[in-house]
Order: structure tokens, then sequence, then C-alpha cells
DNA sequence: GCATCGCCGCTACAAATGTAGCACACGCCA
DNA sequence: TGGCGTGTGCTACATTTGTAGCGGCGATGC
């Protein structure tokens, strides 16, 4: 879905997500070379156009924000990145995952032995 | 690093990525719309210009691939999705992942349990 | 030898993108 | 009330992107 976008609208998307609603402002101070407000506000009108970003009145100006939900939005990022270098499995996917990341909270080990056994249970019963 | 491209060439990109090299008649077939043979040899060069695409002679004329290896490019892409929608937090995209896979070959519950011991493991040293 | 076919580079051009300038509205405060 | 500062929309414009057309060139078949 947002693989459609041009690179800055893309960054600026991808901001919304990762930060949640921001202000103009905020979006400026955050983005790489600092480009003007009105740079940024085009470049949000453009995104609410073609349905990506939506925006809310507030106290300090217009608040902006995703469109998709959250958790819609992450499957899809995840499926692209499966499909394109992982040939579509997703297992293989989280295994690379899990190796690039250095430290792993007992929490989270806990959390994939819960899906892991779940699947072995699943796999028994056909 | 490929989320500077424009959409079209980040397109063409992901499909190099996705099956290897090709040559530019593959490249067309395999594009959603088609383009003429011309069109995505302009942008193929484009991307040789900006350092992503290589080329490589053969009987057939010229054979496409990406530059950057595929084990570099994965950890960016999957370093991108874990950034901007999971706070960070890998294991926290690997659970996503595992949870949408519905079907998960027995090999890779092995491989996983692995990772998930050898982690505990490291951690009952410290 | 010469027409044909496939592939290539160059050029051109419309559309999209990225950016900023300007004028205006609104709340604040001396 | 008149000057700030802040936030907004509109417009304009250079650059980039996306696409195709055209002419060239080597291989192939007649």
């Amino acid at each position: 879905m947002l693989s459609k976008l041009p690179p800055r609208e893309r960054q600026i998307v991808d901001l919304l997500y990762e930060r949640g609603d921001m202000a103009v402002a905020e979006v400026c101070d955050a983005l790489p070379d600092q480009p003007s407000g009105s740079a940024v506000r085009t470049m949000l009108k453009r995104l609410e156009d073609k349905g990506y970003v939506r925006r809310h009145d507030s106290d300090r100006g217009f608040i902006y924000g995703p469109v998709v939900a959250d958790s819609v939005a992450r499957k899809s990022a995840l499926s692209e990145v499966v499909r394109v270098f992982f040939n579509g499995s997703a297992a293989g996917a989280a295994t690379a995952l899990l190796g690039m990341s250095d430290r792993l909270a007992p929490d989270d080990l806990d959390e994939l032995e819960q899906i892991i056994a779940k699947a072995r249970a699943a796999k028994g019963e056909q």
C-alpha cells in the first residue's frame, strides 16, 4: 500500500506510524532536512487527498495521523518484505528477525514459544 | 536504503530481489501495467546510475541484478519495518509475523526453537 | 546482399513531486 | 487598537519521474 508513495510522502507517513499523530511543526522537525512548514503542509494535503492521512482540528492547529489502522499497515508492510526478500516465507523472515536482535526479552521468548507450541499442536491435530 | 526510490524504480528493484537477475523483457512482463521496453530501460539506467542496479552482458542482451547483497537488503528492509511499525522491537515483529502465517513448516519451528534456546542460554550466562 | 527482427541508447515530454513565497486569519499583549 | 507570532491555504516553479518514439546496430534468414 505505502509502496505506491513517492519517497518524501512515504517518509512522512512512516513518521506518523512511528510516532503517532503529529502537528505540522513536529513533522518538520522530525524530517531529515527540515523542510519549510508550507512544504510539509503541501505533502500532507496530498496525502490527505490520496487517502493515506486524516487530520483533526485541535488547540494548536491541525493534528495529522494515518488513516489505515496500525495493525493493518503492519501486516501489509511485513507481507511486502516477506514476499520480496524471503520468497514468501514468513517463518524465514521471523528467523532472520530474531537473529538480528542481539537481546531478546524473556517475555518475548515466552510468547514465541507459545506460538510455536500452538503451531505444533495444530499440526498434530491434522 | 530502497526507501529513497520513487515508486516505479522501487517496484523494479523489488522485482530484482524477488526473482533474481532479469532481462529487460522479463521486467516488462512482470510489471503491472506492462510498460514499453524503452521505458523500463530508462528506469534501469537510472537505477544503475544511482548505484542500486548492475548489469552484465549475456547471450540475449543485458541481464540486470541488484548491487546490494540480498542479505544486506533484507536486514535493511526488516529494520525499517521494525522501527516504523514495531517501535524498534524485532521480537514484536517476529511474533506478528508468525501469527500471520497460517501454516508453519516443522523445519522452521525447529530452527526457531533453536534460536530461542540459544537466547535463553545467553541470558543465563550473563 | 539485403530485408527483418530483437535489443539498445538517446531524446523528448507530460505528469508528478518537492519546495518555498505570499497573503490572510486568529489569538495575544503592551 | 495596532503590532507580533503562529498556523493555514493558495500559487508558482524547478526537479524528478514515468513513458514512449526514433534511429542505429548486430544477428538471422532468404
